[in-house]
DNA sequence: GGCACTTATTGATGGATCTCGATATGCGAC
DNA sequence: GTCGCATATCGAGATCCATCAATAAGTGCC
């Protein structure tokens, strides 16, 4: 009936919400994942958005260093692909019940 | 196959994450999912951290803000409760694909 | 080499966030 | 009413964060 997260645990998975809890970086997240093989050329990513080049080169960069996403240069163009590992770690603090297990993430499941 | 969450989603379900994106807050979370009931009283919260009580007061505040903490008030105490709905909210965020189904939060699940 | 293109880095700015001490509010006991 | 306790709010300081314009770095092509 989870166990109440250690600090050093909560503090290792902080980073990773903090990371994700950004609306641009979520639709970015989802639009790499939407795509083949979970995987997207940065050029399809800034038409998506209503920003600037650096900025969302910025969120990539911060999505890419808590290992959320992978990045792969292949020419002139640079793909991010998302890390299953990664996104299971987050995925697992609601299903594992860590923040509590009312909320298997649909009831019907275990 | 995920649709690439909208901006009006994404910027519906950020705040959530962005209220659990800090260790503290994870930490009082799962410490109050597991009291019994989910539900767990301040001065219970208080005692496990080694900040001030107004720092874990405004905590608890930002929690019960978006919806994640329910609040109830019996004589001087204050008792804090997990809203499961809220939880779900976000647990369907990786549960339902929406960041990429790559990831049911167990492989064996479904 | 030099140009066009794609992506990353730098530096600056405005705004949000965490934390605290001090103080207020609300409630029960006397 | 007043005292003591539990919790919340206020105001301030320090740090972090999102965004931009400007510029750098890497690659392919002529």
């Amino acid at each position: 009936m989870s166990t109440p997260l250690s600090q050093e645990t909560a503090e290792g998975i902080a980073p990773l919400l903090k990371a994700l809890a950004d609306p641009v970086r979520l639709r970015l997240m989802s639009l790499v994942a939407a795509h083949e093989n979970r995987e997207a050329c940065v050029c399809d990513l800034n038409d998506a958005f209503d920003l600037s080049q650096p900025t969302i080169s910025h969120h990539l960069k911060v999505l890419h260093e808590v290992g959320l996403l992978d990045r792969s240069k292949r020419g002139t163009w640079v793909y991010y692909r998302v890390s299953p590992e990664a996104l299971a770690a987050v995925a697992n603090l609601f299903g594992a019940g860590i923040v509590g297990d009312a909320v298997t993430p649909s009831a019907e499941c275990r």
